[in-house]
RNA sequence: GGCCCGUUCGUCUAACGGUUAGGACAUCAGGUUCUCAACCUGGUAAUAGGAGUUCGAUUCUCCUACGGGCUACCA
């Protein structure tokens, strides 16, 4: 009889800065999985490392994945039944498992100083044998519970000397596990050390911390970022000296996300270096104040964001490219995830944007484009902003380009272009002007069709191409050379300020 | 250094022993056009190298090279 348990996932940052794409597409993932599954989304906080602690991250980290459309079941941000979701209220939790291991032999106190541990690895470097690894083969020159007297132990104990709890791990035994991305891994424990699992600050290490805390909260996948596979063995240990074994989650261990020239991965500063945020949203860092700037603010829309993070690793087997949020959680799977790192590509991260943007409905678009102008002290009619998103929604990449798309459609032109002025503007140009305008005048009807039948109209007779018209005019109405159809522009603009515009351009451009 | 993981167009990737090695971004060319974009069409472009296994390897195995991760009283 195997009854199917329901599964649990957790997202365990540490709220040491800002999360930057990698962890939010962990975050994903662990979030995907569980709606597909009809489980259980879990945001854990690790901060077992006070000294790095930073101000606001963890704040931070709860708005931008709730930007990100990625919603918690149960965490610190709503509690749940398995709270507290912050490791450090926890710590009487890990006291108590510590207590375990310490009793069935599994775990050690070991009372050498920071400063003796530095020596020995400094020695050993020296020597050029290697790295410096606690072990079995070297535990017993060291200062801990196994190598002294137990009399020795006790005294160091009463008499309250710093200590940490390493774990004790044995010699020359294979462990394997599978992974859900990687299939079986093997590694033979001379190679792990005896790592810390307390601190002497009274604080499990993360190997512990995570180890309990899984348990504890019935996760049954743990998916976790490629930093982890080496460490993986260890947490296994742990689950069976605590004897959970049998309740241990699966493991999928996800490739990073590496940086997008040459190679390593992609960090905080890559962004500033390169161009291109790496965080969802700005952050501002407590203690040094910089800034580093944030996908939200940079007008990207939270869903091709996600979008992008989603296909970064991961793939359907489809040639689909385009995601909501349902799609994605109907058609992820962990087996489809890749094995290796990819570089980030911004220039995608861009397309995205601008596949999003261009099919958002009206309305949508009208509300981002309304906040903008007002920003700009822009007080303009909904009708008329209606009138112009059709007309630059296939040319804009960024919610911000609403308006550098746009303004002119609210404002007129306060400089004109000169590098397009001497390009296009000839001798005979205000006079071609002059005489066109005094038939827009005489126009009854100022619409789209109507302008454009007199254009054609107008450069026929006066046997001039249509784009030594209209360029000018272009300038004339708008400043420079861009912008969508001259004739829409117009119709949108009204026969009043179109005609304004050219006259005062007239005279501006002739003085 | 040791251990672990990885390697298909410049980039993200598909092809789970048999394909003219497919798609997308970028790039290039052409088209459209009153401008700038956008858009449409087409092109260039990849199995890291070497041994095996097999009738047949991108696909399986091994070696080499390269890349990455870990190697803290950090997560």
């Amino acid at each position: 009889m195997t009854t199917v348990k329901p599964v649990r996932v957790r997202f365990a940052p540490s709220p040491t800065g800002p999360l930057h794409l990698g962890g939010v597409r962990t975050a994903l993932y662990n979030y995907l999985f569980a709606r597909q599954q009809r489980g259980v989304c879990i945001l854990r906080i690790e901060d077992t490392d006070q000294q790095r602690f930073v101000e606001g991250a963890e704040q931070y980290i709860i708005e931008s994945l709730h930007w990100c459309g990625i919603e918690f079941d149960e965490g610190v941000q709503s509690g749940g039944p398995y709270a507290p979701y912050r490791q450090s209220e926890r710590s009487e939790i890990y006291r108590e498992y510590i207590q375990i291991l310490i009793t069935s032999g599994h775990a050690y106190y070991a009372f050498d100083t920071p400063a003796e541990l530095e020596q020995v690895r400094n020695e050993f470097q020296k020597v050029g044998s290697g790295l410096f690894q606690y072990n079995y083969s070297s535990r017993n020159r060291m200062k801990n519970s196994l190598s002294l007297p137990s009399k020795e132990v006790k005294e160091l104990l009463e008499n309250k000397v710093p200590y940490v709890i390493r774990i004790r791990i044995p010699e020359n035994e294979e462990i394997s596990f599978h992974d859900l991305i990687r299939g079986e891994v093997k590694v033979n424990t001379e190679n792990l050390d005896d790592k810390v699992l307390f601190k002497s600050d009274g604080l499990p290490t993360y190997h512990l911390a995570n180890v309990v805390d899984d348990y504890l909260m019935k996760i049954t996948h743990v998916i976790r970022g490629e930093e982890w596979l080496p460490s993986a063995p260890l947490h296994l240990l742990l689950y069976r000296f605590l004897g959970w074994e049998l309740s241990m989650p699966q493991f999928a261990h996800l490739p990073l996300i590496l940086k997008p020239d040459g190679n390593g991965k992609l960090s905080k500063r890559d962004g500033d270096r390169l161009g291109f945020p790496v965080f969802p949203i700005a952050w501002e860092d407590p203690v040094s104040r910089d800034v580093f700037r944030g996908y939200r603010e940079e007008g990207y829309l939270p869903e091709a964001f996600i979008n992008m993070l989603a296909l970064l690793g991961w793939n359907p087997g489809t040639e689909q490219e385009l995601f909501s949020m349902d799609e994605l959680i109907s058609a992820f799977s962990i087996e489809r995830i890749g094995k290796h790192g990819s570089k980030f590509d911004p220039e995608k991260a861009r397309w995205f944007n601008h596949q999003y943007l261009s099919h958002k409905p009206d309305k949508e678009l009208l509300d981002y484009l309304l906040i903008q102008l007002n920003h700009n002290g822009i007080n303009a009619k909904e009708e008329k902003v209606l009138q112009v998103i059709p007309l630059i929604r296939e040319r804009i990449n960024f919610i911000s380009d609403l308006w550098q798309q746009s303004w002119f459609f609210f404002q007129p032109p306060k400089t004109y272009d000169d590098q397009v002025r001497k390009k296009i503007w000839q001798s005979s140009t205000k006079e071609l002007v002059s005489d066109f305008i005094q038939e827009v005048v005489r126009m009854d009807d100022f619409n789209k069709e109507a302008l454009h039948d007199l254009i054609v109209e107008f450069t026929n007779l006066k046997q001039v191409k249509m784009g030594q018209l209209m360029n000018p005019l272009r300038l004339l109405v708008v400043g420079s050379n861009q912008g969508p159809g001259m004739m829409d522009l117009a119709a949108v603009l009204g026969k009043e300020e179109f005609l304004s515009r050219i006259h005062s351009g007239l005279e501006k451009i002739n003085s």
